[in-house]
DNA sequence: CCAATCGTCAACTAAATGGTTGAATATGGG
DNA sequence: CCCATATTCAACCATTTAGTTGACGATTGG
């Protein structure tokens, strides 16, 4: 079944989710390797891979005792498909996009203290 | 101050008032007649009102006793940026598009018992 | 003016969320 | 084989969320 609005709209509202997201355009990884950056414990992050993953946002898989996660991007259609509905057709607009991917980039939680 | 990313997603993330944003497509309304096709109370609509007005997706705007509720599709914009950067552009499927908004708008909470 | 309408506030509840720690379960390497 | 590594599980905690009800303040119309 694919999941709901719902549950990926509330996967994509936590700021840690949405830097795994960023972090996993780079490459597929490994869970650790996901949550080292971050200053909270690696049961936190994994729950958080959970969720993404019951989001259909990523997919993990196992080989050996390493759990690969890899990002899902078809996954968010629907949620752009519904965004879509409000008339955002000329939101592509690629200068505000690339300020706000940099923000978002130096802007996470990692290491927010 | 232009409302979180956090924000705008945990709004969109509650069925209830992803419906209140549907019906307001249609046109401007008053808090009492955004509540009416719900069962649940007035007061909890007005917290959703609140919610989606913080997240910058509705503007609210006292005339007299009454006051209305208006779309403010621009606030998705960001939101949708975001995830414009995982590859979303093809994302702008008509045909799903279509299905999409026509389940939104036969499915929702309203009477939903 | 006064009653009815519109909407919010306050206080409360139940459930969900995001985090912690420590133990448990695989798996792989030397 | 055994230890270290990778990840999840279980129990717990604090905070937030979504809802309720009843009282309240503002406005309007007869």
């Amino acid at each position: 079944m694919t999941p709901s609005l719902d549950t990926i709209f509330a996967a994509l509202a936590d700021p840690t989710r949405r830097a795994i997201l960023v972090m996993l355009l780079e490459d597929d990884m490994a869970v650790t390797d996901v949550a080292d950056p971050f200053e909270m414990s690696l049961a936190a992050i994994s729950k958080h891979l959970t969720i993404l993953s019951r989001a259909g946002l990523i997919s993990q898989e196992k080989r050996g005792r390493v759990k690969w996660c890899k990002l899902e991007p078809d996954a968010l259609r629907d949620a752009s498909i519904w965004m879509q509905s409000f008339g955002q057709f000329e939101a592509v607009n690629l200068d505000a996009f690339e300020r706000f991917l940099e923000t978002e980039l130096s802007d996470p939680p990692p290491a927010n203290d």
